[in-house]
DNA sequence: CAGCAACATTGATCACGATCAATTTGCGTC
DNA sequence: GACGCAAATTGATCGTGATCAATGTTGCTG
């Protein structure tokens, strides 16, 4: 029996497009790949071999200078796609933040076989709009927010995506949100430092906006 | 006669992927508009009415607080493409950096034109991926680059850009640069103010590195 | 439970770029 | 050429967040 019939995040992913028989196609062409939190997918600069569709856990897309300077561009959740059809090179680095579970498919065989689906290429056209738009957004944050500003926002934002994709352990909307990064990753995210991001969390704290565990 | 027939950017605008027939089927969904330098096209939380093309000129895509805080999130140069399918609303605004001539069509006719031709698809999809590209590659700068690194990588990039693409007045690849742009905006691309930006420049020509007019 | 390593918090100081303010330059108009 | 206005430059000062450094917390292993 196909996996995708028991696929929980199959409806939310661009695989909703696809009726039995393309489903079942596509999945001929791909494996599904456990990883370890810390393991890497893709890396920045390499050969851009697979594209994948995350089914379980949380990965950050990421971008560096030379000297070690790191800022995270993208965080995929379960239903989210990964890579950049279209290019023979990857420009961002994939690293999972929890153990993760996803479905990858071969670039090439991918490109070819939503060449000849359309309805999936406007499933990832929706989903390429929806992270631009999320993008420039963060755009904004880096440019022109001030520290509190960005941690004020990055704790709103985080309990949308993750609550809704069901990626955080908390039970309500917005109390309890146990998120899957630790500072290091929250300061890659917000452009800052980890001891501003501490300061900052430790203010809200004080003022008893929110509390930490 | 098809006003596309002696368009200068239809092979390498999105109409590139279209033969005859249906360049004149979406020729008559749209028209062409003229912009003034500094008039705008779409506004930040307003409706997505229209998207469209860029003949000729240069645009800006811009994200606001409600404060005024202003960030460029974007340059568009001819053959680029302008707008946000599958969106109700715009978030940002388009505004004309230059006299402007742009080809535009009712977003609602031009999903369903675009819906029945996929090779149109594929177009819009690799510029957005490109696209995503490059607003990743500033949210490297806009969080990780000093002042310094800024504006250098700003000349690099839009003597790619501009060069390439036939906006700067200049004659070689790389000399006489002259750009659509005031301090305002080269501050809002790079997330500085004026008075950093201009203080850079005089340092890149007093390094002589540079020559400003 | 001691020992260790990774992560987080807190403190002290510094530097980069923002802000405030004053000229200077360029350009169109009368 | 004198005027007026917007854009750019230059200078002086200030504040936010980075940096350097020390201490505290947590969880794993022998």
């Amino acid at each position: 029996m196909l996996p995708c019939n028991t696929c929980l995040i199959r409806s939310r992913a661009i695989c909703g497009a696809l009726n039995g028989d393309e489903l079942a196609a596509l999945n001929a062409i791909g494996r599904t790949r456990v990883l370890k939190a810390g393991e890497p997918l893709m890396w920045e600069g390499a050969e851009s071999l697979v594209v994948a569709n995350v089914v379980e856990g949380v990965l950050k897309v990421t971008k560096s200078l030379d000297d070690g300077r790191e800022q995270i561009v993208g965080i995929l959740c379960p239903a989210d796609f990964i890579g950049r059809p279209f290019s023979a090179v990857s420009h961002q680095s994939v690293v999972a933040l929890s153990d993760a579970r996803i479905c990858v498919f071969a670039r090439g065989a991918f490109e070819t076989f939503s060449g000849s689906h359309p309805q999936l290429q406007t499933k990832i056209l929706e989903r390429t709009f929806s992270e631009l738009d999320l993008a420039r957004d963060w755009m904004l944050l880096l440019s022109r927010k001030s520290a509190s500003e960005r941690v004020a926002t990055f704790i709103l934002e985080m309990s949308h995506r993750l609550v809704d994709h069901g990626c955080a352990g908390g039970k309500g909307p917005i109390d309890d949100l146990r998120l899957p990064f630790g500072r290091r990753q929250i300061a890659d995210i917000l452009g800052m430092t980890i001891e501003t991001v501490s300061r900052q969390l430790t203010t809200l704290k004080a003022r008893g906006l929110i509390a930490l565990p």
